[in-house]
DNA sequence: AAAAATTAATTGAACGTTCAATCAATAAAA
DNA sequence: TTTTATTGATTGAACGTTCAATTAATTTTT
């Protein structure tokens, strides 16, 4: 009998291959031989495990999207966080030093691209993106009026992904996420404060 | 000589093509001979008037952005719009249903994808990021203080930006496109009245 | 405990496909 | 006739997949 743990093991390595690969050459320049050659594996055992060069690409992005609800957990679960803190948190989780990264960037990018006409790629996107709208309007609603908890929830969602895709296609990216997390955590507050307090007005 | 004007027709048609292509088929799976089949001309021409497929491509990107500009301009030039206005342009420019077209989503994706690992493509992608946040930018100045206003076209930017992804993304753009608008309109009205009106706090 | 049998992991060369680029041939215009 | 525009078959490189053969770990048998 063979090795035992040794199938998640070399599953993992492939998958962190093919992060790096990507971030070296681009998902469109990115061949089995790149990525078997970075994880120092032979190129046939991309098929053997993953089925395929796609069923990779897929397993990578599903590692993703996996990567970004683990943190979110990691950050919120164990404490005892009031709805701001928790706001705060979420922010962080999108803005972590793994979704900074080039490789990150690159195939979260590739990911939206290749989305468009790839149903189970769109499915997997769908999910992230509502999940993201669920997570804030939870908190909102603790804070603001129901139809105000809505709009604040859907302005936030945008301006996290807008400024984390501003940040990552501007030409000083690390500079930038630092800014860009600053800019998002004071957005909240004010949308917590302008509309949370109708002493206010 | 040459029949005059063929030769800027031509690669109007070509360009036309490359986005239906990429509508249909993705940045991916567009080879020369789709485009070239849409077109309805021969696989050498691209490579005649493009000097090959990767010119051709660029050529379509570079369209975009023209688009872009192109139309804010004739929204802003013609008119005496005071500031509040000009912000309302600038978000409609960004919501043309050309922007919301799926060939133009698909091929905007794919550009980011490709701009990370193309610098003539990256520098394209910083002007026109650029060149929105100027814009707003200038008309916030004109309502709001400079540190204020500076803030407000960063969240505004990003907002536009973020807003528009996430309908390019959703599983039905067409309705989400039509309430992101508005959201978005009403977000720089607020940013108006909450930072414009020193009687305020 | 040693040897044999079993099973999975892994390799890498061979194969067929796809694609962009090329270019000789043709058509059209001047 | 000369020049330009256009075609489309051909070429050669690059790629993903497949699979027979090898290696290594584990179990079974003696």
């Amino acid at each position: 009998m063979p090795k035992v743990g040794v199938k998640s093991l070399r599953k993992q390595q492939l998958i962190d291959a093919t992060l790096v690969s990507i971030g070296e050459h681009g998902l469109q320049s990115t061949t089995i031989i790149t990525i078997s050659k970075i994880a120092g594996l032979s190129s046939g055992i991309i098929s053997h495990y993953f089925g395929g060069k796609q069923g990779l690409i897929e397993a990578t992005i599903m590692h993703l999207l996996e990567q970004l609800k683990v943190v979110l957990l990691e950050r919120v679960s164990p404490k005892k966080l009031n709805a701001a803190e928790r706001l705060n948190m979420i922010i962080e989780a999108n803005f972590t030093s793994f979704q900074r990264s080039t490789p990150t960037i690159k195939t979260w990018l590739s990911f939206w691209a290749e989305s468009m006409h790839d149903p189970k790629l769109k499915r997997l996107q769908n999910i992230n993106s509502k999940r993201l709208y669920s997570n804030l309007l939870f908190s909102y609603r603790q804070l603001l009026a129901e139809d105000v908890a809505i709009m604040a929830s859907q302005k936030t969602a945008a301006m996290i992904d807008g400024l984390w895709l501003r940040c990552a296609l501007s030409s000083s990216p690390e500079e930038e996420f630092i800014k860009a997390e600053q800019l998002c955590k004071s957005f909240v507050d004010e949308q917590i404060k302008q509309y949370g307090d109708i002493t206010c007005h």
